[in-house]
DNA sequence: GATGAATGAGTGTTCATTCAT
DNA sequence: CATGAATGAACACTCATTCAT
């Protein structure tokens, strides 16, 4: 038995993105995938049991990357401002580099594909954040608001402020970015 | 001749929404929407040009109708803090009412389906309240951010909270409204 | 009872042949020529039983029209050569004047349409023409062939010269209807 | 993988000229030759682009079988008038065998898919006859007329004798098939 | 492992026709 | 007489998936 094609693997990961960006969920079908990765749609069945499984296989990949770039220089013994201040830049950073797989992951998420992951299990990935709000409460640093909302203030403006609407009208700087984040510190801080 | 049917208008009008909430626009085939709002599909194409016409027609009206529901009451000699939480009980009791359209409106904009509509025309609809937003800038009550990044805490977290999962694990009440609007206010005021 | 309309009984006649010869029987549907000339789909129901009938009455209109121009003059007392010449003249009057209708019965001629229409019938229009054939094959001025190889010779020709692709490339002057002449002339005469 | 199945190329091509014969090119529907054909309507995709390029290349096949079935032994030495008797003899001898394939050119020709070959291609294939017919009017053994003129009088009556209603009434021996070419003769010879 | 051929089921859309007005 | 609304049936075509190689 040969082993399974790390390079094929990537493409179609890269292509899927692609084109669900481009065209979405609807309109990409599994032969487009393949001719974008450049491999034939049965070989799609070799690494992914149908169409379902090969998108949401690529969104929990997206998320595992991005939890890994978000938590980068992650020090749970740094002020708790400063920490949520390290996790902005990382995650601009990352939204920067890679917003073609934010954006996947956006449309992901309010799509019906979404109730098919295992939330819990991708929440898990940022689970030290959530323990730092969690300290931060408890020290009357962060209001005590229920988790869900605190969390819509600090996570989701970031994700918003990736659109590709807004960053092509707004070209997001070091200045934005610092104020951008003082309004979400100031939204959560007591 | 017949007359054309009010009834079978809004039935289109709903099944279009409770489909797509349920399957997504990419399962949400003409025949099935037909057979949910009881026509032929032959008969979609009397009311509306296309699937896409029937799809963005159904998200401008929910626009339009969320517009007059958050400006009921909107009274510009107000203080700019009132107006705002105004603003938001209306957001939220139409999110209560109506949150299978709030939830069609959300697939809808991070899909590509959004790309197809004016969003200048709608932005009109909204225009009072952000005319407020920029007198509250001019007159150092809110923060000189901008526009685009104060809308991203102000709105984007209603819509966010009226979120399927989140309203049904947290029934919001009063109190947690309130709290809400204060992370928002807090955000964003000066 | 309203009369029936004979401007839109006409309207329906050129609409049906404008759009038979520009996009084809298959697509020419009924709601198009119904737009096309100006009418309500329904309204073609209340002149013809359906399609059908009025693809085939269209195509017998025009063969009427077609035979009574084709005779004007006609004069058997001429000679032979002379009728046949005067035939030729009014034919080509006839498609220089009425190109399209000449074009919608070819492409009737060749459709399985042709099936559906007594031929005996619209041979009648032209029995007179006929008639002078016979007569010169017993005065031994024309060949002894087969009648239906005879009106090949002299007949088809003509259509075959009024051919879009022909005419445009080739605009018939009278010395060239004269030259053609001659050979539908040579090929048939003993 | 499987290989392509000339065997299901060969039942379209037959499926396609059986059906559009038989219910013309409007009512041959995509299934309906699929069923003919005994395939999938989906297979017909593998093999042709759509319909239409199943139509055209359906034409263009048996225009290269016809000048190939024309051609054969043709003999540019031997003198002008057994030259094109060859020729007429060869064409009988195709459309008494494939008469179907004749009847399916003949209504494409006068249908709107005829804008959508390239004419000149195909005039290719019958290049040496043409060139014989210009040898002979440089010679003055044809009469000088132009030339789309005298291929009125030499390939059209052909066409026109293999027509359904006439083949049915006259079965065309050897002795006629003589004397219509000796009228196709006489037309075009000085 | 990898693939192009093959397909039943489904797509969005248009059709010829009927109906109520 | 005239019509726009309404539709079941059909259209051309694409889909996700399987299969033989």
């Amino acid at each position: 038995m040969r082993i399974k094609d790390d390079m094929k693997q990537a493409a179609l990961f890269e292509a899927t993105v692609k084109l669900v960006n481009e065209i979405g969920f609807s309109a990409s079908s599994v032969s487009k995938i393949a001719k974008e990765a450049g491999v034939s749609p049965a070989t799609i069945y070799v690494y992914h049991k149908n169409k379902e499984e090969l998108i949401v296989s690529t969104y929990i990949d997206i998320k595992q990357d991005m939890s890994r770039a978000v938590l980068e220089g992650f020090d749970p013994t740094l002020p708790i401002r400063d920490i949520f201040q390290n996790v902005w830049l990382n995650m601009f950073a990352y939204i920067s580099e890679y917003r073609n797989y934010v954006q996947f992951t956006e449309q992901f998420a309010s799509s019906p594909y979404n109730e098919l992951v295992n939330h819990q299990e991708i929440e898990k990935y940022f689970k030290p954040v959530i323990a730092v709000l969690q300290r931060g409460i408890s020290q009357k640093i962060i209001k005590d608001v229920d988790f869900d909302i605190l969390a819509t203030f600090i996570f989701y403006p970031i994700l918003t402020l990736s659109n590709a609407r807004l960053c092509r009208t707004v070209k997001l700087n070091d200045a934005m970015i610092e104020k951008a984040f003082t309004l979400a510190w100031d939204a959560i801080k007591l």
